[in-house]
RNA sequence: GGCUAGUAAAAUGUCC
């Protein structure tokens, strides 16, 4: 289509070339987006704050955190006012790359602009932490979610309660449990999935199957990571029959082992 | 002067 244009001397303007980085995203040709970025810019045709987030998500898609912090340095340059998904997205990046500590720094950015963070946000740089054991900090991000007054939702939740299980931290995982309780987020199969690990991890596989039951009568199917958990915690326990009868269950419910 | 085209993103286990 770009080729027809061409010959029919349609020029591409900064929408063409956006869709098209976009298209290149869907198909994980990475490496094309970025010619096609290399080429807009040749042919003298200007990215906007679009552009630039697409641009962001290539690198985020190629694990560069570098490089999405420089592409966020350009539009402050340019004196353009970045958008909460613009920061949020290189967040994600410095989370996906293991870097909290970057991912810090782009939301003081963000704070220092005036731009207010959303739950997403939030959520990214409590994985960040999560993932690297830092529980504490974590919680720290936690407590300015709510001291900036922003809405917790399940999978805020799910994060911690699983950088509480990396931690070693069950108690903590169980009392974000129930505070979650408390303000009506309701959890889903993947909390249900963290916290039964985080019980596992503690050595406490009663716990562990309390909660297993009780996702059941929450109307939380199990999944194969659920049994996984539960399986894992009754190994550390010693308790090898539980073990075999959950596999059965696991089976006879339709769950294939993985 | 009005309308109209393009972009996301955050959570889970075991073993290796």
């Amino acid at each position: 289509l770009v080729a027809e244009m061409r010959s029919k001397g349609i020029e591409c303007n900064v929408h063409t070339y956006s869709a098209l980085m976009n298209v290149c995203i869907k198909a994980n040709e990475l490496e094309l987006a970025q010619d096609v970025y290399k080429q807009m810019l040749d042919e003298g045709c200007t990215p906007n704050l679009v552009t630039y987030n697409i641009l962001i998500d290539v690198y985020v898609k190629k694990g560069q955190w570098e490089e999405a912090v420089k592409v966020l340095d350009t539009i402050e340059k340019q004196g353009v006012q970045a958008e909460v998904r613009t920061y949020t997205t290189v967040i994600s990046a410095c989370n996906k790359s293991g870097q909290p500590e970057q991912a810090l720094k782009v939301y003081e950015k963000m704070l220092n602009a005036g731009v207010k963070p959303s739950a997403t946000t939030y959520t990214a740089l409590i994985s960040a932490y999560g993932k690297k054991g830092q529980v504490e900090k974590a919680l720290g991000i936690f407590k300015d979610m709510i001291r900036r007054g922003c809405e917790r939702n399940v999978i805020t939740y799910s994060s911690l309660i699983s950088a509480c299980e990396k931690a070693g931290r069950w108690e903590m995982a169980l009392e974000l449990f129930s505070k979650m309780h408390k303000e009506n987020c309701k959890p889903n199969v993947v909390t249900y999935n963290s916290l039964i690990a985080a019980c596992s991890h503690g050595g406490h596989w009663e716990k562990a199957s309390e909660f297993f039951e009780q996702m059941q009568t929450q109307g939380c199917k199990p999944d194969s990571i659920t049994y996984s958990g539960l399986i894992t915690s009754f190994e550390r326990g010693g308790q090898w029959r539980r073990a075999l009868k959950a596999f059965e269950q696991m089976q006879a419910q339709g769950c294939h082992p993985d």
